[in-house]
RNA sequence: GCGAGAGUGGCGGAAUUGGCAGACGCGCUGGACUUAGGAUCCAGUGCCCGAAAGGGCGUGGGAGUUCAAGUCUCCCCUCUCGCACCA
């Protein structure tokens, strides 16, 4: 009679049906008035199968767009690849393959694992960043961006390997070696293409208002990463030259306190003063230990080091004298790479100042505290107080005298209110072959020259050696780069640099939007038809880059017209990471779980429903704890064993259903319906199964079920979409799929409750508990719980000196002794 | 150091507004059944005392507010994550 839930033998017989019906192709037609809703998934890097991460995403992902559709929306959901970068080109160096044949080997294998979980995706719309046909249009914008002036090139500071003879990202250094050959690492001057995302800096921080649905963790996480600090620009003069030098200090109100003044080590003036200061062969060996040192490890540096340049700044404040030095505690990469230094009120230059026996001076008391000697400090104080030893504001309370001395440096010519962001422009240049590439040619007579828009793509030669040492790949390439001047037909050289992955991955949610279309990227009307992305979920590792880049992006745009809104995603989900014993998974520590194996041996449903019942979505899975033996069946699979005979016997049963087990239907919907909105998919499936039990003890009661069955299948298909599809058609006998039905209504009067139990407590414990009808007033209720026997027992006979009533919740006796 | 978040049974976790702590599931214990399976079904399962009825204790620790605190306030401890010389 029961049927028994065989997974391998359902799902995939589905997966081929689904894709025959098109049923999760988006509909653009204008004429289609369901509400639309875009289901973003971030999309995947292929760099081997899918992974535990992705499984866990993917579930939830593809959780949202199914329940969207059951809910009458027009779906979108899209799927594509993050296919450039340097995990391609590092397998391909190490197993001599081209880096393309790699990349799309992997992209198969995780098109044909999502396929077998049965993910909804919209086929037609799918991108691979690293197809002309998608990198032309990457090239497209980056000539946008070089127009508008967003795109420049300038010199910067970059790690490099000597050896390699290549540059390196931060994560590359190791140890401040080579994570490749293990030579230590130098920084090098480089000329590099950059995004002028600063521009934008206080537009991303003003316009975080507008992300209505993100976590508050990646909210701050952009803020901090902006870095916005209002202050001011003071000047100081360098006695010996008469040269001005202007910092950027946040407390300008502890001018009077300056007693000695710091250049980063790798300010440009740092040589010329100390030559001239006579102190050059004291302070050249800092600034070559500060060149041979990587970026990363530059970030360690020992904050008591520096050097005495023999040159001074002159206080515009009291026209005092003050020794100039060169430290690396000083970063060249914010303000103006120079500080005036108060150790009496800043922590880092208190502890220099001890080191280089430097005077110590309170400009400002704090209220709270007797009168301190700067001699006798122990650490700086940065607290409020009252301005002292600073001339016509002595007696101003700091931090709010702040304004006036600004004012007053205003006024004298020596300064001016100031904001500072930390946010660097971003450096996208890689010099790499797997990346598309710059569409510049380089011109002696016309230096840098956009390629025309009618010769894009910018194609990758595909005869390359890609081995490392020597120049870039494309560099290296012996016709590649030798091209005629676009504007004159002169010699000249393309620009050999490809750009950064995550300048690929800032567009592709607008790519989606007009899959196939050839006059440009994207079509402004269909992205402002589908865009802001309702929902966009993802990993918490993107919290800051790729959310900014996307960010900047829609914002540049915006600005060029071409779309209709400044912020892509207003939406934001974070699932958690799949970790195992408390630590990442990982190849070296041999832990790593994979999802297919899973998925073959128990079905797509069991690993979705393992993923999705384990805990809150945006919560880290510790499989270790959750899962258990491998070889025993998992909970969930069980559970959906159940969920077969029960919906089975339901649809058997001829009896009528009890009016209980309709009320908790209709209770069940109301809750998994709220759960759904908010991703609580394990307390869904934490209702869904207790729906499950109930329905079983009605059909063992001899009683029926099948409204439940009913409404059980349909909230099961976000989340078990094989099983609700097999238990719909063939088990209901539906002819349509489960995945094009409509979301279950409650009808409020039956979801909520008729009777309730009634707490009945003395003194605030409880003594008993009474089922009582819902709509029982406080007069009865109060009477109710005094004829308990048991609160009688509990009162023994002392006297109820206070009566708190919650009809129908409680009764609270209270007796005082 | 700064910022954000979290501490609940043996385990994952429930518990919109302060109102039955531990839903649901895993595991475990006992039992039934058997086509001995990836079984399935039934009962029990926070801790302590007790044969039971019943009672006491219990949400990291300590105070407080309240008739009533996992939930609110203050202090402390621990852990996780992010940033980390940001002038």
């Amino acid at each position: 009679m029961s049927r028994r839930y065989d997974a391998a033998e359902i799902e995939p017989r589905w997966v081929d049906r689904w894709e025959a019906e098109g049923q999760y192709r988006a509909v653009d037609d204008p004429a289609d008035e369901r509400p639309r809703f875009y289901a973003l998934d971030m999309f995947p890097y292929p760099s081997g199968d899918l992974h535990m991460g992705h499984a866990e995403a993917f579930s939830g992902g593809d959780a949202v767009a199914r329940y969207q559709a059951l809910r009458g929306h027009n779906v979108m959901h899209p799927i594509g690849w993050d296919a450039f970068g340097l995990n391609a080109e590092n397998a391909a160096i190490k197993r001599g393959t081209p880096p393309a044949e790699w990349t799309y080997a992997n992209i198969e294998q995780q098109a044909a694992s999502f396929r077998r979980m049965g993910m909804s995706f919209d086929w037609s719309r799918r991108v691979r960043t690293c197809d002309p046909e998608y990198y032309r249009w990457t090239q497209w914008l980056f000539l946008r961006f070089f127009e508008q002036g967003l795109a420049y090139r300038k010199g910067a500071q970059v790690n490099w390997c000597p050896k390699d003879q290549t540059v390196l990202a931060n994560e590359q250094v190791i140890a401040g070696a080579c994570e490749r050959c293990g030579t230590p690492v130098e920084r090098r001057e480089l000329t590099q293409w950059f995004f002028k995302i600063t521009d934008y800096a206080q537009r991303l921080l003003d316009d975080v208002e507008l992300l209505t649905d993100w976590p508050d963790r990646v909210v701050t996480m952009q803020r901090n990463w902006i870095g916005r600090s209002e202050g001011a620009e003071v000047t100081f003069t360098i006695e010996e030259t008469g040269e001005d030098v202007t910092v950027f200090t946040t407390r300008p109100d502890t001018l009077w306190g300056v007693t000695f003044f710091v250049f980063a080590i790798e300010h440009p003036d740092v040589q010329r003063l100390a030559e001239l200061g006579g102190t050059w062969k004291d302070v050249e060996p800092l600034v070559r230990k500060a060149q041979q040192t990587s970026l990363v490890d530059r970030e360690a540096a020992d904050s008591k080091e520096g050097v005495f340049l023999g040159v001074h700044a002159v206080n515009p404040v009291n026209g005092e004298k003050v020794p100039c030095y060169a430290a690396p505690y000083v970063l060249m990469g914010y303000g103006t790479g120079a500080i005036m230094a108060v150790p009496a009120h800043d922590e880092r230059d208190f502890v220099f100042a001890r080191a280089h026996d430097l005077p110590v001076r309170v400009v400002i008391q704090p209220d709270d505290q007797p009168e301190v000697d700067g001699d006798a400090m122990t650490e700086a104080m940065a607290g409020d107080g009252l301005m002292v030893n600073s001339g016509q504001f002595d007696g101003e309370a700091s931090p709010a005298s702040i304004g006036k001395v600004i004012e007053w440096l205003q006024a004298k010519g020596r300064g001016r209110a100031a904001v500072n962001f930390r946010l660097r422009d971003w450096l996208i240049s890689r010099q790499r072959y797997w990346g598309a590439p710059i569409p510049i040619v380089h011109c002696p007579e016309h230096g840098e020259v956009a390629v025309p828009d009618d010769q894009l793509p910018v194609l990758l030669p595909k005869d390359v050696d890609f081995q490392p040492g020597g120049e870039s790949p494309l560099a290296r390439h012996p016709t590649w780069k030798h091209v005629q001047c676009p504007t004159c037909g002169a010699d000249a050289t393309r620009d050999t640099d490809t750009m950064d992955t995550f300048v690929d991955s800032s567009w592709y949610f607008f790519r989606y939007c007009s899959p196939g279309y050839e006059g440009g990227p994207f079509r402004r009307e269909d992205v402002d038809r589908w865009m802001p992305a309702n929902q966009y979920t993802g990993g918490v590792e993107h919290a800051i880059l790729h959310l900014l880049y996307c960010r900047f992006f829609t914002k540049a745009l915006y600005d060029m017209g071409m779309i209709g809104f400044v912020e892509p995603f207003p939406r934001l989900m974070n699932q958690g990471q799949v970790i195992y014993g408390g630590a990442s998974m990982s190849k070296t520590k041999g832990n790593i779980v994979e999802p297919m194996p899973i998925v073959e041996r128990w079905g797509a449903d069991t690993m979705r429903l393992i993923m999705l019942f384990a805990g809150p979505f945006e919560d880290d899975i510790d499989w270790k704890l959750i899962a258990g033996d491998p070889d025993r069946r998992p909970g969930v699979h069980q559970w959906l064993g159940r969920v077969f005979t029960a919906v089975d016997d339901a649809m058997a049963a001829d009896a009528t259903e009890p009016e209980s087990l309709m009320r908790l239907t209709h209770k069940t919907i109301k809750g998994v319906t709220d759960d759904m909105e908010r991703f609580r998919f394990n307390t869904a499936i934490s209702k869904l199964q207790v729906l499950t039990n109930a329905m079983r003890a009605s059909l063992d009661a001899g009683e029926g079920a099948r409204g439940a069955a009913r409404a059980l299948v349909v909230m099961l298909a976000p989340l078990a979409p094989f099983a609700a599809e097999e238990l719909w058609r063939e088990v209901i006998g539906e002819g349509s799929s489960v995945h094009v039905s409509s979301w279950p209504v409650f009808d409020p009067a039956l979801a909520a409750d008729d009777t309730v139990t009634m707490v009945v407590q003395v003194n605030g414990r409880v003594r008993d508990k009474i089922e009582v009808s819902a709509d029982i007033s406080e007069a009865d209720a109060e009477a109710t719980a005094r004829g308990s026997e048991r609160v009688a027992r509990a009162l023994d006979g002392r006297d109820v000196a206070k009566t708190i009533v919650r009809a129908p919740k409680l009764v609270n006796l209270v007796v005082r002794d």
